[in-house]
DNA sequence: AATGTCTTCAACCGCCACCGA
DNA sequence: GTCGGTGGCGGTTGAAGACAT
């Protein structure tokens, strides 16, 4: 595949948006759409590439973004999909209405990646899909096996020093049915 | 008050998957 | 089957603000 220049492309502004910016991408989202982000910033008459409009939108300026701060609930509900996802951010996010997958990938890091670097010593269990997978029995599930949860579990195994009990709680159960039951 | 260090988070980059020609 | 275009994702960076000395 052909290198990509993307924003590199002549003339093309990069940097925070500014106000006025943030309202031509939003008039024209709300009057166009965005059926092409790549054609979208030429046709709104932004000098920007449409990899940053679409960022923009999605993690700033889509009405239906929450902001503020993350709920005590929502931390938790990333702690316990972080055990079972790993890195999946966008998954995650798509779990927490109103969230973005950049606002959780950056909440994750700057948070809860210490809280739980913290607390692992003590009671951060964790388990694997494959355990998982084992304890419930169901042989389905096996075809769903994703390669990038395992590598998250050795990350895991790694970051937390091998203090999991890898003990299956009914919390992580219920976890597991949530995301993989479901579909 | 001045300076250095740390923390936060918006934005960018590179890669990959998917789709249509 | 391959190629190019596009959208989407996760990792990383760097400016700005907060905090410590």
């Amino acid at each position: 595949m052909a290198k990509r220049l993307c924003c590199e492309s002549m003339g093309m502004r990069k940097g925070p948006w500014s106000a006025e910016e943030d309202h031509i991408l939003i008039s024209h989202i709300q009057t166009h759409g965005h059926a092409n982000w790549r054609a979208l910033p030429k046709q709104a008459g932004l000098l920007r590439c449409g990899k940053s409009c679409r960022l923009r939108w999605i993690n700033y300026l889509r009405p239906d973004i929450k902001g503020g701060k993350f709920s005590e609930e929502e931390q938790d509900s990333i702690l316990k999909l972080h055990q079972i996802l790993g890195n999946k951010w966008s998954t995650i996010a798509a779990r927490l209405p109103g969230r973005t997958d950049n606002e959780v990938k950056n909440f994750w890091n700057t948070h809860l990646k210490k809280r739980v670097q913290n607390a692992n010593i003590s009671n951060y269990s964790y388990t694997t899909l494959q355990e998982a997978q084992a304890s419930d029995g169901s042989s389905s599930l096996a075809s769903n096996k994703d390669p990038s949860i395992v590598s998250c579990d050795t990350n895991l195994e790694q970051s937390m020093g091998n203090h999991g009990s890898c003990q299956i709680s009914e919390e992580m159960e219920f976890w597991y049915n949530v995301f993989i039951k479901s579909g």
